[in-house]
DNA sequence: TCCCCATTTCAACAAATACTGAAATATGGC
DNA sequence: GCCATATTTCAGTATTTGTTGAAATGGGGA
């Protein structure tokens, strides 16, 4: 990941909203989420979290597609571990013995993960 | 660590020159640089890496210290590794089989670290 | 087709942000 | 005390950000 696309998903997820936002679709799993149900779960208004969404998917860290009249965002859990690996490389600066950040992985809808 | 401070921590770190700062200060490692030395580094005006300088203080990613009448900047690995622990925790969201995050240590200065 | 629902687009606005230049503050050496 | 150095503080400003309300778009169902 390039310094630019780690500033800007650090700056997507820089507000209370979005990290919210961003939570949730992270839970909700690769299935993703109605724009609309997000917005109910958040109490937010419809256009302010369009505007999220938007700074979100610029950020590559959200997918959309429409489904029926609804948008379903989900989760790019590819970006946001890109953005680890990036703060991790950094905060290691190349120097200190750390080894490669681990992946996360969305949420199995918990069949046979076994922990 | 609570959202509050998350937000406040990926807000610093979402601009380009206080990235590039943190990034300096963590390679600098625990004794820190002049801020003098990071504004010629980096290039940037005095007062405007003060005013930086200032959001990294109060996102508790860098402390500062008098010497002589310089200004020692350094990274705050402590922040940075519970910054990490958060979005990891966030990232799996409680639900997928994540283990904790590791932590990034600052350079040792090479010395016996032995992994 | 007409209506309804979900979401987006648009315009407006207060607040925050990043930067600049000039002046102030603190520290050390003479 | 006086001067030079290192950094901060203080307006001023252009830009960006987050939010709101009203209107538009894009389906789906009767």
């Amino acid at each position: 990941m390039e310094k630019t696309d780690a500033v800007a998903a650090l700056a997507a997820l820089a507000q209370d909203n979005r990290l919210d936002v961003f939570r949730l679709l992270v839970q909700a799993g690769p299935d993703g989420m109605q724009a609309g149900a997000v917005a109910e779960a958040l109490d937010l208004a419809p256009n302010t979290l369009t505007f999220h969404f938007d700074r979100l998917r610029t950020a590559g860290l959200v997918t959309v597609r429409r489904e029926g009249r609804s948008m379903i965002y989900a989760a790019r859990f590819e970006t946001m571990n890109a953005l680890l690996g990036f703060l991790t490389e950094n905060c290691c600066g190349g120097v200190a013995p750390c080894p490669p950040s681990r992946e996360c992985q969305p949420a199995r809808k918990r069949s046979k993960v076994t922990a």
